[in-house]
DNA sequence: TATCCAAGGTAAGTT
DNA sequence: AACTTACCTTGGATA
């Protein structure tokens, strides 16, 4: 076993928990079996693993990560150190970022609110799987679906003692039925999966090929996949393709911000993607919306609650 | 205990 | 191009 430790003192703030249980990412789970738990607090110091993808290190790598006392300790597999600099994206700059944003009350505020969430850099076919899954689906429920896929298609590799399996290929999920995909309560997303999952693996398109290319137009190009539309297409672009400027439009977040900055309330979602764009900061727009939406819900929930 | 409903949408069919 | 509707499943709310 390799084993490490990141100090966050040139990284800037971090919060592992936020960062991973904020459904931007379905790669992650809690050691303890308490992800999603409506009883946990932030702050706290639980162990969280994942498998990076072959693709990424040449062989499924098992990689294990907490925070403890102001730092991240890992161990793994492999030298994990720069693969999680990498998908916790600890070399972003959350600071310069804040200041390229819009000097808006509400972003401030949900910025010190939520103060080391970071977005996530995803391997792109598993957030574009996981996404496809999330439609019309809660967190935990989308969560669950990427660990069945993963132990009924994906590669197991022992790590200390333990068996974890590896996200599967689109080579391997290629291979999957329709049925048995609605066996793992994918329900209509099924052949959804199936069909995206045959795409890349036959090379027709994968969602790396967008990389390069105009923000809009790689949004549209990625919707080409089957289940895939314009919300699910900007939640890879910016959990996983490096576009910040994304802004993903799901039924919720669109009747916040109708609320809470109604000039850029559209009916078309490309238009209102372009008004909010404008608004937050052209660049970073989505780390902006990412902060206003966990802020948003929770005060909602805390309201309900009141 | 039974029933109802919404959950971070998308595809396909109609105007 | 804009507007409707069906779609799997499940946990939590309501009766």
């Amino acid at each position: 076993m390799e084993q490490g430790v990141i100090s966050l003192d040139s990284v800037g703030a971090f919060d592992l928990q936020s960062t991973v249980e904020s459904g931007q990412s379905y790669t992650w789970s809690r050691e303890d079996g308490r992800m999603y738990d409506q009883t946990h607090t932030y702050g706290g110091s639980a162990w969280y693993s994942t498998v990076l993808p072959a693709t990424m290190v040449g062989q499924p790598a098992v990689v294990r990560v907490r925070q403890r006392d102001g730092r991240l300790e890992w161990e793994s597999t492999i030298d994990a150190h720069e693969p999680l600099v990498d998908l916790l994206r600890l070399d972003d700059n959350l600071d310069a970022i804040m200041d390229e944003t819009a000097d808006e009350p509400l972003i401030r505020e949900a910025y010190e609110a939520y103060r080391g969430l970071r977005l996530v850099r995803d391997p792109p076919f598993s957030s574009l799987v996981s996404f496809i899954c999330s439609a019309q689906m809660r967190v935990s429920r989308i969560h669950e679906m990427q660990r069945s896929l993963a132990r009924a298609f994906g590669d197991p590799v022992e790590f200390d003692g333990q068996t974890y399996h590896a996200f599967p290929t689109p080579k391997q999920l290629a291979t999957a039925t329709e049925a048995e995909l609605r066996e793992l309560k994918l329900g209509y997303r099924a052949p959804y999966v199936v069909a995206t999952a045959e795409m890349v693996a036959n090379g027709e398109l994968h969602p790396t090929d967008v990389i390069d290319m105009d923000y809009e137009q790689a949004r549209e190009r990625l919707t080409e996949f089957v289940g895939v539309g314009q919300k699910v297409a900007d939640c890879v672009l910016l959990f996983s393709l490096d576009f910040l400027q994304a802004v993903p439009l799901d039924t919720w977040i669109r009747g916040a911000i109708a609320d809470q900055f109604p000039d850029c309330d559209r009916d078309s979602y490309t238009e209102m993607s372009r008004a909010i764009r404008e608004r937050f900061g052209a660049e970073y727009a989505g780390y902006a919306q990412t902060y206003v939406f966990h802020y948003l819900r929770e005060a909602e929930e805390t309201d309900v609650a009141a």
